[in-house]
RNA sequence: GCGGGCGUAGUUUAGUGGUAAAACAGCAGCUUCCCAAGCUGCGGUUGUGGGUUCGAUUCCCACCGCCCGCUCCA
């Protein structure tokens, strides 16, 4: 009996081998950690977005959407904390191989020897002198035989203008969100909004991860899908518990499985510096529980980091109250590659179909909102060809189709199973008599006879949310 | 970046110091016609680049990539 456990490796398989996934620049043996979205993997996360944007812009009464530059003025990344705090000084310990940031084993030293001093943010000759000096002992073995700093930035930095003595160095964003607080004040404006609301965008960004992985979980260029909501101080907590909720309601709408999902809280402790609450939805990849969407009440920090080092008023006039406040921010952040990669490890499924024969198909249950080809045309004869693309020709204008006469009837049903199509149509040889033809359901196996002026308004009516 | 493992058709694998094989998938044709049919035919410069050798896919080196650990992760 063949094993029918979803692993990771059979959905990489089934994306290269289907064309949703492709490893990067294959023909030049590849580019560590980058992907090519193939035909159906390029349908699959324009659904995804599509519905996001939906949901979180056009249907909401509080968001409205944004598209900024990749490239930004390098004095964000200053304000915003970026330049300082993805420059992290590692450190191999050269006896035992582990790596360690330099700056924590001197606070951890401290700490256990009762001295007082700030480690963060110390220049790189300092750190190194002082665990020389101290011979700060490797956590992993004990010795103290370290190289050299290493910093590791994280943003990818790239030069604007065209010769090198008069360019600038500037980075590739790191994150979308900070696209939306330096237009906060312009959006407000032309938009006329008060309070509560929030601007969203959906884009690349790009980090220089020192451990990439899991197929496309964890890359280096990455599409982010980001709401910066602003609401009045003392109001956040209340709002970031409304997003909570509500980015966990459209994932259960996609049809992501409610024990698959989980909430997990930042300790008290553990949070960043400018939050004060965040909570990470989980899901449960075949590899264990990893984090899908990062939801952080950010307070004011970004807007008055950006006052402050631009030195514009970025507070909000509040009519009623008449009073001038720089708005707190709640932020839920998306990776669209992780959501499409959720996707997927959630729709795949093996059915045995004969235990004996060992027979198996490999079924994506995505929702049909998501499914790439929304339907397949399938002459059970390819004498039947010619109705059979008028069909195809009708019903292509409404939404993605395929067409296939290739093999048995069987087979073809497979290979539509195996790619997620919901909906299979057979012309047969009544078809031209009675303008009839089969719709077969992909996960109820269920066969519907309808006409065919029907058939596009039945398919549609299916593929909303 | 470090340690370990790996790299032969689209996929899974076989094999050999003398110029590669099977199954499945794919395509074309015949046949069948509602859930993996069958038959016939087609398709490969053994990840890349060097080296050793008369000759390497097989041995050696470097690079690239993948997987597993470790460090890191706004």
């Amino acid at each position: 009996m063949k094993n029918t456990e979803k692993t990771m490796d059979k959905i990489i398989a089934l994306c290269k081998g289907r064309g949703f996934v492709y490893p990067g620049s294959e023909i030049y043996g590849g580019l560590s950690n980058a992907w090519d979205y193939g035909p159906l993997g390029a349908e699959l996360k324009q659904n995804i977005k599509r519905a996001w944007w939906r949901k979180f812009v056009q249907e909401s009464p509080y968001n409205v959407g944004l598209d900024c530059a990749i490239l930004m003025n390098p004095q964000v990344w200053v304000a915003s904390g970026h330049i300082v705090n993805f420059n992290d000084p590692l450190i191999d310990c050269k006896e035992c191989k582990m790596r360690h940031r330099a700056d924590q084993l001197v606070e951890a030293y401290n700490l256990e020897h009762g001295i007082e001093m700030n480690a963060d943010g110390l220049p790189n000759e300092v750190l190194t002198a002082y665990i020389q000096e101290k011979k700060i002992p490797c956590p992993g073995c004990g010795k103290s035989n370290f190289t050299d700093i290493r910093k590791f930035n994280m943003m990818f930095k790239t030069n604007q203008g065209v010769t090198e003595d008069n360019s600038t160095e500037i980075y590739l964003r790191p994150e979308t969100a900070q696209g939306m607080f330096v237009n906060f004040r312009n959006v407000q404006r032309t938009t006329r909004r008060k309070l509560p609301f929030g601007i969203a965008q959906m884009g690349k960004s790009f980090r220089n991860e020192i451990t990439p992985g899991n197929f496309i979980f964890r890359i280096r260029e990455f599409e982010q899908m980001e709401l910066e909501f602003f609401c009045k101080p003392g109001t956040e907590l209340e709002w970031f518990d409304y997003w909570r909720s509500f980015c966990k309601d459209w994932l259960l709408s996609l049809g992501i499985k409610e024990e698959n999902l989980r909430l997990r809280d930042h300790e008290k402790e553990k949070l960043s510096h400018y939050s004060n609450a965040t909570t990470d939805i989980e899901y449960l990849f075949p590899f264990g529980w990893g984090e899908l969407w990062g939801v952080a009440s950010r307070t004011d920090f970004d807007l008055t980091a950006h006052q402050n080092h631009s030195g514009q008023d970025l507070t909000y006039y509040d009519q009623e109250a008449n009073e001038h406040y720089v708005p707190y921010c709640v932020e839920p952040a998306l990776g669209v590659d992780r959501t499409l990669l959720v996707a997927l490890c959630e729709a795949y499924d093996e059915e045995v179909v004969d235990a004996e024969k060992n027979d198996i198909r490999v079924v994506l249950r995505l929702h049909p909102a998501l499914a790439p080809v929304k339907a397949a045309i399938l002459p059970l004869s390819k004498k039947l060809g010619e109705p059979a693309w008028a069909v195809y020709s009708d019903l292509i204008k409404k939404f993605p189709c395929e067409y296939d006469d290739t093999g048995s009837i069987g087979k073809r049903y497979r290979r539509q199973d195996e790619i997620g199509t919901p909906f299979c149509v057979t012309c047969d040889f009544q078809t031209a008599e009675d303008g009839c033809v089969t719709v077969r359901e992909r996960d109820s196996m269920e066969q519907v006879r309808l006409p065919i002026n029907e058939l596009a308004a039945y398919i549609e009516q299916k593929l909303d949310f």
